[in-house]
DNA sequence: CTGTTAGCGCATTCAA
DNA sequence: TTGAATGCGCTAACAG
């Protein structure tokens, strides 16, 4: 472990000379001794010590990413393809920028901040922030902030987010099942309470059902339980009567590929019985059969987004653009019957 | 940002009995000062700088987990649910015993080393490593550090591995195959190169076709492609002449999975016409019908293992078990047909 | 173009 | 039981 004296030293400049070829500053130095102290930087090996960078500068070139959800484990979001995706692209996009990433998952707005504080983060990316606690950080913490899927109370702030049209997507999911003669949904939630992509989501699917003169009630907004045993006993109550339920929207494919395949396993036929659709467009919607009815996001574009933003912001650039919402698509299966037919 | 000296001021003592109470150092501060200095550190908000701490201790108390896998953006990689899932666990146990998790993707023994350094890393999980390049990451680098998933040259050097009994996974298959009446199989590996667990799980298989006194070719071993498009080109063939290939055995329920719905919908029964297992029992094996059997892995204890065990050795403990192999289970579903029977 | 120097915040040794 | 002093490696302002 060279240290800039030594290579100083060994080069017979000072370390300030070192320092200015480290930092490209090469109109402050000769060619001679830029090249001098160059090879003798790699021959040195030399690498520098980010703590003392830290205290030198009050930065670090770190990102801290944080994941707000659940500290338990939770099968549904480990095997999500989501977070993982999410995550390897905003590695692969904070590693290209030359900087690091620190991984954090907590529930405690306070310990967002004291992190951004410990560690000297050049800027943060939070990633589904509950509604509650936006405030307290986005003021406690003085450093570019991106939030993704994250939803804000109207309080005149503008937040930099990295989101979705969620009410895009139950638009248009909802204008494809009428289009196919459907008039009735439950819309089958992630969140227990109704907020935030959820929320946005079944107003797109009210609206679309709205211009077809249907009221779309709020039981039609039903949670979907985290415990997958209760999550398989509702499956049940629904293939007890599965026309009792209407057109089942799950807003994740993960779920509704679950349903379907527990239906079926009971002998319901999809969509014959019943039909389903999905929301992300991920693998479990091309890994059933009928193939999924679902609304495409972008993932790993999420991803890259939210780092591009956050980089212009760490280099002090001005962005204007603060709700970001990337486009849907609406992707169309063969998990919804066509009741117009015949 | 309260620095010690601030909070020392403001508490009227100095720096070092400051110190002595934030390390818990209570034999050497007396029981009022102790009070005191604890109720400013509170009032006054104080957050550690890390930055400084690396630069006095030489340590920074952050856990590198580097992922050796390709650069490039590839869908089954980020899709798999593997690496959320172990990425989680490490997460929540890095957490768990006060340190921070530094994530970071490369190929590149240099950059790793270069990683640690830079970083003063307290230890380092390195998943995935490819048998050449271990033995100069281990050489370089002065740290605590376990591997996950990787294999090594029998240098007799004794690394810190956790890893699973591939090679039981491929017998305990194989055997069931044998059992079921299956005298040929295919080896669907996910590596080009027949190494490291793929190679294990192969030889399982081979050891188990040897007890039958059937001997298992070295073209037996198939690496699929990493290329989806050329994936389905082969699984192509495969659906053109079904039974030329004999059982299929998949060293990935994801390829498995994708591999049994490619066929079906080209209308050949599972297992009626062609027989398919799988390797990880993840959450693909349980999202195709018919279910996919296939060989358990704990994937959420593999990372809370490992972690478990650097800790050890950032402690300083003496760790005896070097290459620790998880036990597999066998996964019986209904994608294997019973040719016994009858 | 090059060198000197004063911190950054903390741990730690030694002195009181 | 408490305090003063030193140094960790680097940056940046300033002096030459």
């Amino acid at each position: 472990m060279a240290t800039i004296k030594q290579i100083a030293h060994k080069a017979g400049v000072s370390p300030t000379t070192v320092s200015n070829v480290l930092h490209g500053n090469t109109e402050k130095v000769s060619p001679s001794t830029l090249l001098h102290v160059q090879e003798i930087l790699r021959s040195e090996n030399y690498t520098p010590n980010m703590g003392a960078i830290m205290l030198a500068r009050n930065n670090s070139r770190i990102i801290g990413v944080i994941m707000f959800m659940e500290p338990r484990r939770d099968e549904t979001v480990l095997e999500d393809p989501f977070s993982s995706t999410i995550m390897g692209a905003m590695e692969s996009e904070i590693r290209k920028y030359g900087y690091f990433m620190m991984i954090h998952t907590t529930s405690d707005e306070a310990e967002v901040v004291r992190l951004a504080g410990t560690w000297k983060l050049d800027g943060l990316i939070l990633v589904w922030v509950p509604e509650a606690t936006n405030h307290i950080i986005r003021k406690c913490i003085n450093r570019p902030v991106v939030f993704v899927d994250s939803y804000f109370d109207d309080d005149g702030i503008a937040y930099h987010n990295i989101g979705l049209d969620d009410e895009r997507g139950g638009y248009e999911i909802a204008r494809y099942l009428l289009a196919k003669g459907h008039r009735s949904m439950l819309f089958l939630a992630n969140d227990t309470v109704a907020t935030g992509a959820d929320r946005a989501r079944f107003d797109g699917c009210r609206r679309a059902f709205a211009e077809q003169g249907i009221t779309l009630e709020e039981r039609s907004y039903l949670p979907v339980s985290k415990d997958s045993v209760e999550r398989i006993r509702f499956y049940g109550t629904i293939a007890d009567n599965p026309s009792a339920f209407g057109t089942l929207v799950f807003s994740a494919d993960y779920y509704a590929a679950e349903a379907m395949l527990f239906l079926q396993d009971r002998g319901i036929r999809i969509p014959g019985d019943i039909s389903i659709t999905g929301f992300d467009d991920n693998v479990f919607s091309r890994m059933v059969r009928p193939g999924l009815t679902t609304v495409h996001q972008d993932v790993y574009g999420k991803g890259q987004a939210a780092i591009a933003m956050l980089m212009k912001l760490v280099k002090g650039e001005q962005v204007p653009e603060h709700d970001v919402r990337l486009p849907v698509r609406l992707m169309i299966r063969d998990s919804v019957r066509d009741r117009t037919a015949g």
